[in-house]
DNA sequence: ATACCTGCAAAGGCTTTGCGGTTCG
DNA sequence: CGAACCGCAAAGCCTTTGCAGGTAT
């Protein structure tokens, strides 16, 4: 699905809820979907605020906060110090560098497998965090 | 490892690193060797004001660091609000429920499979989450 | 028209830091 | 004795919330 096709559904997604689709809103999300860098709300607000100048931080806090109940972006869970955000949901996983933090998404398709049950526990969802030296940190 | 043994190492850790061996160290390590819940700060605080009424929270904050620096503890990374932390330092992962946010450790073995190289690069660790719903919440 | 949304500023958590007094080695 | 540590309080982030004015439907 490419990035119209996403923000038509996300427009979608907002009618069925009552939601109003506003300028920010748009923004935010498209921030998200043009990026591969698992952008914090800080970084999704400096890049809004160059077509945006008076958006504020709450706004994109809410907005974000928004497109994770309606399933359209995920938080990258890590031990930084801000949440990160990802509009890549399908499933997948993270390399974590350890020196620069950079965070690399990793697609292992038949290379690993986690079971879906767990001693009598259903597991919805999985994510895993790897973590090493990026190419770059490795010099 | 027994939890007399991993005083021990503690011990030992410090010593080789020129750090003070204190009462405060002590007691946030054995609450953490005793727990399974993989406490947070503020609950290793509590825990230890029962028998130290005048430990301080920094000194937790402190303590947990120098843990952690020493390898003895972990952080468990999930999206909750506070950090928390794990003396189990033997490779295994994590279920949590998605209602209650209770944490239960899971061995995998044979059953999962992470490759320890992809695209090149070198994985250290891995933490692996796996959400879903505690058999309390499944009810 | 009105229900919802925005920006601003203030408040709320969790965590870190600076400082004077204390303790370990 | 001296370096390292502790408790306290203040400061620092990141995030959430309340409110008055503005906007989408």
């Amino acid at each position: 699905m490419d990035i119209k096709e996403r923000l038509e559904l996300f427009v979608e997604k907002c009618k069925e809820k009552k939601l109003k689709i506003t300028p920010q809103r748009i923004a935010v999300y498209e921030v998200l979907l043009c990026s591969k860098e698992h952008p914090t709300v800080e970084e999704i607000y400096n890049k809004i605020k160059e077509r945006y100048p008076y958006v504020s931080m709450a706004t994109v806090y809410r907005t974000v906060e928004i497109l994770e109940s309606l399933g359209l972006v995920k938080r990258v869970c890590y031990w930084g110090n801000s949440t990160r955000y990802d509009a890549n949901i399908e499933e997948h996983h993270h390399f974590i560098c350890l020196k620069c933090g950079i965070i690399r998404d990793i697609h292992l398709n038949g290379d690993m497998y986690i079971p879906k049950e767990i001693d009598g526990l259903t597991v919805h969802s999985v994510a895993v965090n790897m973590y090493g030296l990026c190419s770059s940190c490795k010099n």
